[in-house]
DNA sequence: AATATCCGTTTCATGGATGAAACACAGTTT
DNA sequence: AAACTGTGTTTCATCCATGAAACGGATATT
């Protein structure tokens, strides 16, 4: 065996060069230039050591054997091309976004035909801990500091302020969110013994505080937005922090991600609960 | 579709990928590194819209997308894999050789078991009309005069003398090899009107020779070489021409290429019939 | 607990694959 | 016959895909 590995692509090089008879006609359908394709046929010939052409001025035939792999090229070709037009929205781009939970419902609400509208697909990942960039579980991530990672970039996205919400000032249980967020550990720690509610999604903490059977920290751009609760007390000063948006230095040129930052930076903005 | 075409070659990465759990394990199969694997297998999945691995400091591990698309590029390594392990001798490279018929003769029994040791398939082809080296009808010719072609290089390689051969001196019929060789030009020109033989096959003139039936115009490398005929007369000096050895400028690095030159320009100066 | 190993990612210099432009050739059109 | 057109080949400047080296993280070994 040659000691360069057989280059598949080669193969659907010389598909559309035989299919076309030459050069000129398979260099659209290739995306590949006349000498390009010159080229690397006759890189396909030396490494097969088969004459698939015979050459002429007016265009490539086919030769015999030519034709023979003509065949399975187009054999290799109706497993492919499938493949690549069944994939899902071909001409929309996913894009993973990791944010936290409340980030995640702001950013779902805020998508509005002009967002829709891109060719992105928007796969909005609500975790609590923090997303791998660097081995892709998310392109953006919306944290809540900044990262001095040297393959990443982020920049400052506003800022956010906590707050405790309930239905009316009287309401005494709190809504207590498992998990190690600093939310969830402030109230455990701020929660007396009174009766308290424990929940394991932090969703179930606002239908519970609208119901009125207890109070919720949330942060203030969910809770100054939901209308039947009110803000008890002032904001909570241990719990404000910055808002980072951050995405790989690899990916950031990519124009459904730059699109992506655009917009998610343009909605996180919009949040008016903070100068 | 995304405008870059999709690469059949990531289809490959992506199974070795597979295969192996991982870029390193993927590596020497593959024959690229795993930097550059790595980058393959995020253009492969950004141009399908799939996350294909879950990616780990100890490997790639598939994803359900990943395992659909590794069936698919398995049913296509079927129909690749015998296409390059079937290529005939496929640790030996063609070299198409085109020469003269009596060069090629020359060059057939010059063949000895040192060339054929070589990882080389001399294809000779025994043409009068030069074959066209820019369209590779041939790799390598033996020409009678030198090309001045930019893209062709060129080296001398001995000179060829031609005189009349015959099984005895008082043979007088000719043999007249049809076609325009500057040798059946010349008969055609100087056989008087008496009794003449015509043939369209070069060597079917050297069995008339031989067989005492006619006398005939051969290169000297063939004459003085056959036991059973004699020269009769002076060589010719109008025939008489330099050898050389014409080669693309692109394909003499190929090393199957380089080694034929050798051989071919070894043999051609062992033609002792000139100084 | 400390060290070694393996694998993926990042950085960056480099070589080679690429395509634009020009040229050559043959066929077509006027 | 002359001009035009289409296609392949050649030339060469450019840029990008690549891999070596280094780094980071997790696991395995001692």
């Amino acid at each position: 065996m040659d000691e360069t590995q057989f280059d598949w692509d080669d193969l659907r090089l010389f598909m559309a060069v035989a299919k076309h008879g030459g050069l000129a006609g398979a260099s659209e359908e290739s995306g590949k230039s006349a000498p390009t394709l010159g080229r690397r046929m006759l890189i396909l010939e030396r490494h097969l050591n088969q004459t698939l052409f015979e050459r002429k001025n007016t265009g490539y035939d086919l030769t015999e054997q030519g034709q023979a792999l003509m065949q399975k090229a187009m054999s290799v070709n109706n497993i492919v091309a499938p493949i690549t037009t069944s994939a899902p929205y071909t001409e929309h781009k996913r894009v993973k976004v990791s944010a936290g939970c409340w980030t995640t419902v702001w950013l779902c609400r805020s998508l509005n035909s002009i967002a829709m509208d891109q060719p992105i697909t928007y796969q909005f990942i609500a975790a609590d801990e923090e997303l791998d960039i660097p081995h892709r579980e998310a392109v953006i991530g919306v944290r809540n500091k900044r990262v001095t990672h040297p393959s990443l970039a982020s920049r400052r996205v506003g800022h956010v302020e906590f707050a405790v919400y309930a239905s009316n000032a009287e309401v005494q249980p709190w809504v207590h969110v498992l998990g190690t967020t600093p939310s969830a550990l402030w109230v455990a720690e701020h929660a007396s013994d009174n009766a308290k509610v424990e929940v394991s999604h932090p969703r179930s903490a606002l239908d519970l505080a609208v119901s009125g059977v207890a109070k919720a920290v949330l942060p203030r751009f969910i809770g100054d937005n939901e209308p039947g609760l009110i803000q008890v007390g002032e904001s909570i000063p241990a719990l404000q922090h910055d808002r980072w948006l951050v995405c790989h230095h690899d990916d950031r040129h990519l124009p459904e991600v730059r699109q992506a930052l655009t917009f998610i930076g343009d909605a996180l903005l919009a949040d008016t609960t903070v100068s």
